[in-house]
DNA sequence: CTATTATTCAAATAATCCTTAGATATAAGG
DNA sequence: CCTTATATCTAAGGATTATTTGAATAATAG
């Protein structure tokens, strides 16, 4: 191989990756990604809950789909996506990492968002408990997302309905809440709720993005 | 916080994320980081190797920096830039993982980039056998490079000066070449290299970043 | 001051993002 | 087979932002 050809076939290869890249350099595609790493959903679906125009949002899965992040499957008049691999909700989790470890206004951004800090409880640390019976777990997700997989064990109380369905939720022992991921803020918000009504609650370190990813065990269809 | 506020939030939060993707979206970007995963670098270096302008290569560079992926520091009428941490080499080989995984084009270009494969040894094996004194193990990478970090007992050997220091290779016993990771072609070019003068020889799975990141013993000042 | 290295600026070109509006695909009913 | 309804995709336009080049400016060493 010549050297120029060399240097093409270099420069092709570096586009191919800045493609990747380039996917996951909109604030849309990233909440896109987001809400397909806790399972498949349809483009209304995605877009209603991204708050964004079926027609965009349908754009912008296309761009994710030619940067070999996601895949759609049609049934029906629907065509429901999801991420294309693991390996996909691994590179957005490094994403996130990378950034609010190395940028100070994400780290603001993401407490801002977040709200006031909440105890965590560690993965291993709430299965070992979980197994024992020493804790109430809540998922607190979209109760679609819970049907799509949720950890074994796992009772599904949706944010917006934990208000009204307060006295489900057992008082002897230590709530442990949950949501999508590190920046997920239902599990925070759901804390503060439980401690506004006299319940003892910890939020799940991270969410059920990296649990999955951890290998630990997950239950119902996902 | 109100409904309002809190998809401001939101939309920052995302946005903080999207500008670390957005730093990943460029070929040149791409290059810079893939030479600074190997050691720091001055801008004119970087710009040389990369066969951009100085200015150009700057400016990519505050990029780098804005979006938290490199840092500088100045020595006398010189800038030397590295990587900020070891995640973001570790989301860099995440992002062409992906690439190559999940995109035909991606896998087609690197084939057509690395030329016809060349048989492997794992990282773990040649930890072993390095230590029973197996293996010549060949570090092909500029010196520079060599210099900022190696495989303990390698021998460096620029892949530009192999062919006239053939004779200092032991042809007694296997070669193990590599170089600077999974998508760097020196170490595929140096075992064809060594093929065609009857060596016995083999690459490296990956490559030195790869190496780092798997925690594996590294000599030198890198 | 001069040489070296890096950064910044202005301008041209190109790419991206979102919206509106229309096109396409599928299912169900007549 | 034709219509209607639903869901998704695509095309065109306008605002914004990115990339690159060449030249000017800043920082440092001697």
């Amino acid at each position: 191989m010549s050297s120029e050809t060399k240097h093409e076939a270099k420069t092709s290869l570096l586009s191919e990756f800045a493609r990747v890249g380039q996917a996951l350099a909109s604030p849309l595609r990233l909440e896109l990604l987001d809400l397909l790493a806790q399972g498949e959903r349809s483009v209304e679906q995605l877009a209603e809950t991204a708050a964004a125009r079926v027609g965009n949002t349908s754009a912008q899965l296309q761009r994710l789909r030619d940067a070999g992040l996601v895949a759609g499957r049609r049934d029906g008049t629907r065509v429901y996506y999801r991420l294309a691999g693991d390996d996909v909700a691994a590179l957005l989790a490094a994403l996130r990492a990378t950034g609010v470890a190395h940028r100070a206004e994400a780290d603001r951004a993401a407490a801002a968002y977040l709200g006031e800090d909440v105890e965590q409880v560690g993965r291993e640390e709430l299965l070992a408990r979980a197994r024992a019976g020493e804790v109430t777990v809540l998922d607190v997700r979209p109760a679609v997302e819970y049907e799509a997989g949720h950890i074994p064990g796992a009772i599904s109380v949706p944010l917006d309905q934990l208000p009204a369905r307060l006295d489900e939720i057992p008082d002897s022992v230590l709530v442990v809440a949950y949501c999508r991921g590190a920046y997920c803020v239902f599990a925070h918000d759901a804390v503060r709720l439980l401690h506004r009504n006299r319940r003892r609650a910890r939020r799940l370190e991270d969410g059920f993005l990296e649990w999955k990813l951890a290998g630990l065990p997950v239950a119902g269809a996902g």
